[in-house]
RNA sequence: GCCCAGGUGGCGGAACUGGUAGACGCGUUGGACUUAAAAUCCAAUGUCCUUUGGACGUAUCGGUUCGAUUCCGAUCCUGGGUACCA
């Protein structure tokens, strides 16, 4: 007979259920020890084996906490807005909330039977009115701190639809779905000034503790850079125009100047010989997607405008062209080129049949003016008057003095942030609590007039506008300030500003009065651990990081920071090495897992089978190894069930024994250890070690020494230790063992040392670093004790022959080396 | 393209700050049990060779070091992100 897995998970889902043994109260919590896991958006899909392997396994980890005696806050939610959710909609005809809310519930369903520990008390549902009233609420806070306007900005535009598409909706410069082309164009968007932030978000993430290569990213994403911005005067206008460089030693090699296509003045400068063909290169870019127009190893385009500018330092006539690497969004969206010694400048220049002019000299290098391609490391500046001679990293800093003192530049910081864009042209989001009256203008939602309500009943014709635009009742209002009519902002939040925030409502998810009691908040946070996949290292993570400031700014949270320490969990692969998906046929359903072999298997399985860390391909084989070890399991319990209840007179311990207590307490420092630090495969490792020491225990004793002390309280620590794994299991053979408390309940078991002292140690001998035998000495032998065992090897002998030692190196309780040379 | 990771047996993966590469497991092979199979248990298992021994081996090439999977440089490949998927 053996151990009904399925059965016993169910008895205890229920067991725990009723004893409400998940949920915690805020209020009654001390030294909270706060874990957050990235919530599920359940707009597109249900829970899927990375679900799993992400929730699953933090609940194993959060249980671990808890047993260490940390009161840990761990809750769960829904990030319930996006676009999937409305593009099923669109397709089927079904209304977003029906699939959202469907979704949710079925969720609910897989996290039970997962058997996670989550506190859904605290439930938040960022679809649902009683959330997004205080995501409006983040929104006119930061309206009326200044960090929330409008302005125009382009959009990926289907002019056969008359749409927005994001950006996984264009392949190849068509709508995926129908294969119209698509363009850029202008819309008036409302916009985060995140970029107000920008110098603190940077200066903050070395105190983060956060994996080096997240901080790395987002560093690099934020993209501080140090320069001058120069002013060029322009040929027959009566304006100047700046460019942002951070190369000004370079100034007088300038051939060239290139505005950004969408430059607001390239109309304006080009002259009529020009105009068709510069008109023509606007419209080709705006069918261009910002990726391929920086790649380096596209053939550079552009068109001449038939404008020049004038060099501010030596008065040259320079031609201005227009070219697809210039973002208008970066720096003053105009750069000037020079080819001598900037790599993109050089191949744009030799593409058209600009001069290349040498500015900059390498180093003990002959003189020579030709350049085969570009310079772009400091050397001797030339060919720029007064400063001919100087190093270029000193010119750097002259140049931008005198600049400034002749007023045509200044120093200047540039970010490569840009300030986050809000405003989303959908159904399925949070409405923007603004209204625009004729008589007032632009007019805040006043609080108490918040939620402005999604409607129910919008269709999703393509007009070029806004869902929201079309449902009537909605768009027409009346002005909070004047009383006259009025209409309601039709564009919705990104749910990027939903996810920015959750953390503060997840410890007062039921506040009708406020977003946040202060009080809570300021208990509760910082998030201590915070975990979630790689891919959201530069938005999710950085929009939540700045909102957190500007709360922390306002006084409505304790820290700058929110998540003070990160992990992320790698991702789950299909079978085939690919990335699991519905399309690819290569998705493995969890819930038929949990069906066939039971949660408390699949869970062990993730834990076993992968770095957490780096995800990896799904495996049935791996899967069938985690499956044989919990059923060893089972059958170790079963036979032991009797001794487990047992009275027995503690023992002394033999040489057998000892060879069991070495094994027992390795195995509990290694799963501490490791469970720490999200090594749940080597965890589950050292599980199996202990197993097999307990086989071989029994195997190698007589029928009398099996069933003593040291094997019941070594099997009892064995159920304790595999308890975050298994948990339905281990709580089972804990209960059958006697116990009445949860095994939860129980301190997670500490290693002594004492019993992983060795009197004798193996250690390699080495010569000139290759490994030729190994020795077997006693622990605390010194260097010239290990050399005379070494000396006495067979092995060690045949390799000396004909050899002098000339040198030896010993590292205690690892290896001799002995480096040696023919005598 | 740019930013950031990763590349270790037939496979999943170990190896803490440079110190015996391959823990643990899967698979495979052989054996035990069985009428037989499954399950289970025991043993072997990096590759190669002239096999009581030895050479090679952590993507490739090079460097530093007594010693490199680990540090440095170059190259190739794979993955994540690239601002409207979340």
């Amino acid at each position: 007979m053996s151990f009904d897995f399925i059965a016993n998970e169910a008895k205890w889902r229920s067991n725990w259920a009723n004893d409400e043994s998940n949920t915690v109260d805020v209020n009654a919590m001390e030294d909270k020890y706060y874990v957050l896991v990235m919530f599920p958006y359940p707009s597109g899909d249900r829970l899927h084996m990375g679900h799993w392997y992400q929730y699953g396994l933090m609940d194993t980890w959060v249980r671990y906490q808890r047993m260490q005696g940390k009161n840990v806050f761990f809750p769960m939610g829904f990030d319930a807005f996006g676009l999937p959710a409305e593009n099923y909609a669109i397709k089927h005809g079904i209304h977003p909330d029906i699939s959202t809310t469907k979704n949710v519930n079925y969720m609910l369903e897989q996290f039970e039977k997962m058997g996670v520990s989550y506190d859904f008390n605290y439930k938040v549902d960022t679809s649902k009115p009683d959330y997004y009233k205080w995501t409006q609420w983040i929104f006119s806070t930061l309206y009326k701190n200044g960090l929330a306007y409008k302005k125009e900005a382009p959009v990926n535009w289907c002019p056969g639809l008359n749409t927005v598409l994001a950006n996984e909706q264009v392949i190849d410069g068509k709508d995926e779905r129908t294969g119209y082309e698509v363009v850029q164009k202008n819309l008036a968007q409302w916009f985060f000034k995140i970029t107000d932030y920008a110098e603190k978000l940077l200066d903050n993430l070395e105190t983060l503790d956060w994996p080096s290569k997240t901080v790395a990213m987002q560093s690099n994403w934020i993209g501080r850079s140090e320069g001058t911005e120069i002013e060029f005067a322009m040929e027959g206008h009566d304006w100047n125009f700046k460019v942002f460089t951070t190369r000004p030693d370079t100034l007088f090699g300038v051939t060239y100047v290139t505005f950004a296509p969408e430059h607001q003045k390239v109309l304006e400068i080009t002259t009529d010989e020009q105009r068709d063909s510069v008109q023509d290169y606007i419209e080709q870019t705006a069918k261009m997607k910002e990726v391929d127009r920086l790649s380096t190893a596209k053939e550079k385009t552009g068109v001449f405008t038939g404008a020049y500018a004038i060099n501010p330092v030596n008065g040259e006539k320079i031609p201005i062209w227009i070219s697809d690497y210039v973002l208008v969004t970066y720096g003053t969206g105009v750069v000037m080129g020079v080819p001598g010694h900037d790599e993109r400048d050089f191949a744009f220049a030799e593409a058209f049949n600009l001069p290349c002019r040498k500015v900059i000299q390498e180093p003990n290098t002959e003189l020579s003016s030709t350049l085969k391609s570009a310079y772009t490391e400091p050397g001797i500046v030339l060919n720029s008057g007064k400063y001919d001679g100087m190093n270029s990293l000193e010119m750097k800093t002259k140049i931008t003095n005198d600049l400034e003192s002749n007023g045509k530049g200044q120093k200047k910081v540039n970010f490569r942030l840009r300030d986050w864009l809000v405003s989303r042209q959908r159904y399925w989001g949070a409405p923007i609590p603004i209204i625009n009256c004729p008589n007032c203008g632009e007019v805040l939602v006043p609080e108490d007039q918040l939620p402005v309500l999604l409607p129910e009943n919008v269709e999703f014709k393509p007009t070029g506008e806004s869902p929201l635009r079309n449902c009537e009742e909605f768009y027409h209002t009346t002005c909070p300030k004047c009383g006259g009519p009025a209409t309601r902002e039709v564009d919705t939040l990104d749910t990027f500003v939903c996810s920015s925030w959750y953390y503060m409502r997840y410890p007062d998810a039921h506040n009708q009065a406020q977003a946040f009691d202060k009080d809570i908040t300021y208990k509760m946070l910082p998030v201590d651990k915070y975990v979630g996949g790689p891919e959201h290292a530069c938005m999710h993570l950085l929009y939540a990081r700045f909102v957190n400031m500007v709360m922390h700014d306002l006084g409505y949270v304790p820290t700058a920071e929110p998540f003070t320490s990160l992990t992320h969990q790698g991702m789950i692969l299909g079978p085939d090495m690919q990335k699991m998906s519905k399309s690819k046929g290569n998705a493995i359903s969890p819930d038929e897992y949990v069906e066939n072999f039971g949660s408390d298997i699949l869970r062990l399985y993730l834990c076993f089978g992968f770095n957490y860390v780096e995800g990896g391909p799904w495996s049935e084989g791996g899967f069938k190894s985690a499956s044989r070890f919990a059923e060893r399991c089972a059958r170790l319990m079963e036979e032991k069930v009797e001794l487990l209840t047992s009275s027995l007179p503690e023992q002394s311990y033999s040489s057998a024994d000892k060879k069991l207590l070495y094994v027992l307490h390795n195995s509990i420092k290694g799963v501490n250890q490791d469970t720490q630090r999200f090594m749940f495969n080597t965890s589950i490792a050292r599980l199996m070690e202990l197993y097999n020491a307990i086989t071989d225990y029994e195997n190698n004793s007589t029928a009398e020494t099996i069933n003593n002390f040291l094997m019941q309280q070594t099997l009892k620590t064995f159920l304790v230790l595999l308890s975050p794994f298994m948990p339905h299991f281990c709580e089972e053979w804990w209960q059958l063992s006697g116990e009445q408390q949860s095994i939860f309940n129980q301190k997670f078991p500490a290693h002594d040392n004492q019993f992983l002292q060795l009197d004798e140690i193996k250690m390699a001998v080495m010569i000139n670093g290759k490994r030729r035998d190994e020795v077997t000495v006693s622990a605390s032998s010194t260097e010239d004790q290990v050399l005379n065992v070494a000396l006495d090897s067979t092995k060690v002998q045949k390799h000396l022959e004909g050899m002098q030692i000339i040198k030896q190196i010993f590292v205690k309780g690892k290896l001799i080396n002995l480096i040696v040379k023919p005598s």
